[in-house]
RNA sequence: GGGGGAUUAGCUCAGCUGGUUCAGAGCAUCUGCCUUACAAGCAGAGGGUCGUAGGUUCGAACCCUACAUCCCCCA
């Protein structure tokens, strides 16, 4: 049989991904007799498509899944989409505007029903996706934060904590987004540089003609909203107005005129036009001074009545306008251009951001804070890298109260129902809350149609953050058995971006309504950046489509290139150059495969490699013992460098070549043998990270049972061997040897085959009489002999205390060889020279650990005699 | 403005409580090779006064103090 020289994964991938999910590997159910290893995904929007960040976060996932179910743990790893409630609707609604149907002209019902389509229509495919990666997830539990049972575990949270007196009605500054008509997060908000214009706006003092209080602002379409001008205290220029009032320009309302240390005396003129509707630190300082708050923002970014100019209009336009109408009634002095920050909707990127003054529900946060800081202090959850930490708690200790609402459709309908009298009952259902108000009221005649539910939705984040035990269903069946199992989970990977609002914010549920943590570690990935450091995004087009990737690589090659520079919490610049790298090893490691293969194995010849198989054996029960340590560690990238290394650089470049057969020659039995078994484990290793080629090679090596997996296989553990250091040392002076002589032929353009021989002046002829096979194979040796001194005419190299030579006639540039051999003595002699004060050093002599000074001892001893046996070498020159 | 993190080879990063062979890895670079497993490869080589300036110590990339630069979070 022929096996193609480079290896083609996209034959390979989709086989074994469905062979995998037909025997069933990645369904995990309750197993007593196993222990349990859970991963929650972290729910990508339903509607979205895989993206590289979701490549690296999803990687990382599956390779701690599959390591542990190699470890023969009941892993779990359950699969999901959120409903991402204004991202979808912002999708729906321009979908539905290109058809020219506008929201408003719909129900919500049928809006929902749209928005239904919609979902069934492209919901999921990211779920696909995932699979071409490899991911092992058990479909079988796949969730949707919108399905029925994922909302009612939603709302009964809702009426739970409500019941609690935690969730409460209130009007706050919230960040409007005027075209979506619907409050958003801070995490929402896109701070953007803009250059912005200050406008100098004149306000008279009132009873003094001719005398006006300076304002600036940047937006003068406010002005009718201002309730005060705030100066500061401490400013000379501004005393004379205790106690006065000013007039708003154009409207001639009259305000007065407060001091307060917040008004920064160098920003502007000094004095701040107070507006708290639309404006944060306005609304404090109103809240401070008693002030009134006038609201003249219509939900749509118009002005509503309550500005008395300008109704109607939108608010950039009356900007326009007003700067006019204040110049021409002689109250603008001036125009400044200035650099200012803008917040605009992440959403909407076109549209600007408006603090605004608005009904909302609230969670209160401090109760479930308090819990959930704790348990991430005392390393109950650790977080990797724990340099989080420190954000964790700055947030948590100052946590404000979550704004739940959002005015949208789609997503769970708040359950609060209106009465008539203006009150209102929170209620699982409308049956349930009927009843409510009947006794609430005592009208026991009250109907369904007399109530009216909240028309608003809850944020996303208050669906997701039930995820870990809404997934096993832990609110409609507190006490099933896989909640019981599975739960708390056991590794969450996600990003540091979503720490506070998400991952904190699972912790506050989980020991709100399970008293136990939902997860033990918390994995936080990087941003995956472009080459420049550049975030990826659609605009700049620097973000590779991860399935061409996958086509172009394979899923491995693009797996393992994604791992290979990705330290936890550290951003992964992505370059292509990794993804080949990743190609490049799954190729290598095809090969090596084909030339195994191809050995046939002669039971009589003798065993001959002794030494070789001692030896990789050692290697690798070593970088096991390391690669155990890194995933203990959540150090993936360490670990699969660790393979990396032990496939590359150990077995193909060493063992392979020690053992290898002349061509077309049989090997012996004994080594195929071990050979084998070292191919096995390797692919074991490498499985978590390669899950394709390794499932591959494992089918091709040997003849397998139907059950017999890579997939499934255990994973290794460790046995280290006796005298492994000293194995290990003896074979690297032994490839040391070997370097030299590849040195040489290097130097003197021998090429790699022309057979030399080999003089040893050595202090360890054992060692050279042992590894002799392995010198002669792997430097092309004809002979190796041992001798007291070197022969004429030879190009020699020097090694702990020996001399090696190798007969080179016509070869020997006798100037050039002594040159070299004196800067190595001089470099010898001036190392010696600092370890010989340093040992005579009687501080460093009393002070130092007794190994310490004994390994300083050694460095003299083996400077010693390279320099003995480098003098040896000019003398015989 | 407040807080946190970082600064080690061209790039991305390791370097555990200060002391193994004058600082390590991968990638990149350079040189020579198509040596029947692999040119997606093989062999070899070069490259860093560990941000700057002080200090503690017998000894500092590691500890301390300033300063500089960058990133993140919060306001």
């Amino acid at each position: 049989m022929s096996l193609a020289p480079t290896y083609s994964p996209t034959d390979v991938e989709a086989k074994w991904y469905q062979r995998w999910q037909q025997q069933g590997f990645f369904k995990a159910k309750p197993n007593l007799k196993k222990v349990p290893y859970t991963v929650v995904i972290p729910p990508p929007n339903v509607t979205g498509v895989l993206h590289m960040g979701h490549m690296l976060n999803n990687t990382i996932q599956d390779v701690l899944v599959r390591r542990a179910r190699m470890q023969g743990k009941e892993a779990c790893w359950v699969p999901g989409t959120d409903h991402a409630s204004i991202a979808t609707e912002a999708k729906v609604v321009a979908l539905l505007k290109e058809q020219g149907i506008a929201k408003t002209d719909l129900t919500r019902e049928q809006f929902l029903a749209h928005a239904f389509e919609w979902k069934d229509k492209y919901g999921g495919i990211i779920l696909e996706q995932l699979k071409q990666l490899g991911a092992s997830c058990d479909w079988d539990r796949t969730r949707f934060t919108m399905e029925p049972d994922l909302t009612e575990a939603v709302l009964r949270v809702f009426v739970d904590l409500y019941n609690k007196g935690l969730i409460y009605r209130g009007v706050r500054m919230v960040n409007w987004d005027p075209k979506s008509r619907t409050a958003i997060s801070d995490e929402e908000v896109v701070p953007k540089d803009v250059m912005a214009k200050m406008y100098y706006l004149n306000y008279a003092v009132v009873g003094q003609e001719g005398q006006f209080l300076t304002v600036a602002t940047s937006r003068p379409e406010t002005i009718m909203a201002d309730v005060a001008v705030a100066v500061n205290p401490n400013d000379p220029r501004f005393a004379h107005l205790a106690g006065q009032k000013v007039r708003i320009p154009l409207l001639g309302r009259e305000i007065p005129v407060i001091f307060d240390e917040y008004v920064s005396i160098d920003f502007g003129t000094g004095a701040l036009k107070v507006t708290p509707a639309h404006d944060l630190n306005d609304y404090e300082l109103g809240v401070k001074h008693n002030l009134p708050v006038i609201d003249i923002l219509a939900d749509d970014g118009t002005l509503n009545e309550k500005a008395v100019l300008y109704v109607g209009q939108d608010r950039f336009a009356v900007r326009k306008q007003i700067a006019k109408d204040l110049q021409e009634a002689g109250c603008l002095v001036k125009i400044e251009e200035y650099a200012s920050i803008t917040q605009m909707s992440e959403r909407n990127p076109d549209t600007v951001i408006e603090p605004k003054l608005s009904l909302q529900w609230f969670l209160k946060m401090e109760h479930l804070a308090k819990p959930a800081l704790e348990v991430v202090e005392n390393d109950t959850i650790k977080l990797h890298p724990p340099k989080f930490k420190n954000m964790y708690r700055a947030w948590m200790e100052n946590v404000r109260d979550w704004c739940i609402s959002r005015q949208l459709w789609w997503g769970q309908q708040i359950p609060a129902y209106y009465l008539p009298d203006g009150t209102f009952v929170v209620a699982l259902t409308a049956a349930d809350a009927l009843e409510k108000a009947r006794a609430q009221t005592g009208k026991p005649d009250l109907q369904l149609s007399d109530l009216r539910q909240d028309e608003d939705v809850l944020d996303t984040w208050f669906s997701s953050w039930l995820w870990p035990i809404s997934v096993f269903d832990g609110f409609k069946d507190p006490d099933n058995a896989d909640i019981n199992y599975f739960y708390p989970t056991n590794d969450l990977v996600t990003g540091p971006d979503i720490l506070f609002f998400w991952v904190a914010r699972m912790i506050m549920a989980g020991l709100e309504y399970r008293q136990e943590v939902p997860f033990k570690n918390v994995y936080l990935t990087g941003i995956v950046r472009d080459a420049q450091g550049r975030k990826m995004s659609k605009q700049l087009g620097n973000s590779p489509d991860p399935l061409d990737l996958i086509a172009q690589y394979g899923a491995d090659g693009v797996r393992t290139g994604m791992l290979f520079s990705a330290p936890a919490g550290n951003d992964l610049l992505y370059d292509v150059k990794l993804v080949e790298q990743g190609r490049n090893f799954s190729n290598k490691l095809w090969n090596a495969f084909r030339l195994v293969k191809g050995w046939e194995a002669d039971a009589s010849l003798p065993f001959v490699n002794a030494k070789p198989v001692e030896w990789f054996n050692a290697k690798l029960q070593a970088a096991i013992v390391e690669m155990d340590d890194h995933f203990e560690k959540f150090r993936m990238s360490d670990a699969l460098m660790t393979i990396y290394k032990l496939v590359w650089d150990d077995f193909c470049a060493q063992y392979l070549e020690m053992v290898k057969p002349a061509y077309q020659h049989p090997i012996d039995a004994e080594t195929l043998r071990h050979t084998l078994a070292y191919f096995e484990a390797l692919l074991k290793l490498l499985h978590p990270f390669m899950p394709f080629i390794t499932e591959e090679l494992w089918h091709e090596l040997a003849e397998r049972g139907p059950r017999d997996y890579v997939t499934v296989a255990p994973w290794p553990r460790a046995t280290v061997p006796a005298h492994i250091a000293e194995t290990m040392a003896q074979m690297e002076k032994a490839l040391a040897i070997v370097a030299g002589i590849r040195t040489v032929r290097n130097q003197k353009n021998l090429g790699p085959n022309k057979p030399l021989m080999l003089v040893a002046k050595t202090d360890e002829p054992q060692l050279v009489t042992d590894y002799e096979g392995i010198i002669r194979k792997l430097g092309s040796i004809a002979e190796v002999s041992l001798a007291d001194a070197g022969p004429a005419a030879s190009v020699s190299f020097v090694l702990g205390g020996s001399e090696f030579f190798i007969p080179l006639e016509g070869h020997i540039d006798l100037a050039a060889e002594r040159a070299r051999l004196e800067k190595e003595l001089e470099y010898a002699q001036g190392f010696r020279e600092s370890v010989q004060k340093k040992l005579g050093n009687e501080k460093f002599a009393q002070n130092a650990k007794p190994d310490v000074l004994e390994r300083e001892r050694q460095k003299l001893a083996d400077a010693e005699a390279k320099i003995a046996a480098l003098a040896q070498a000019l003398k015989g020159l």
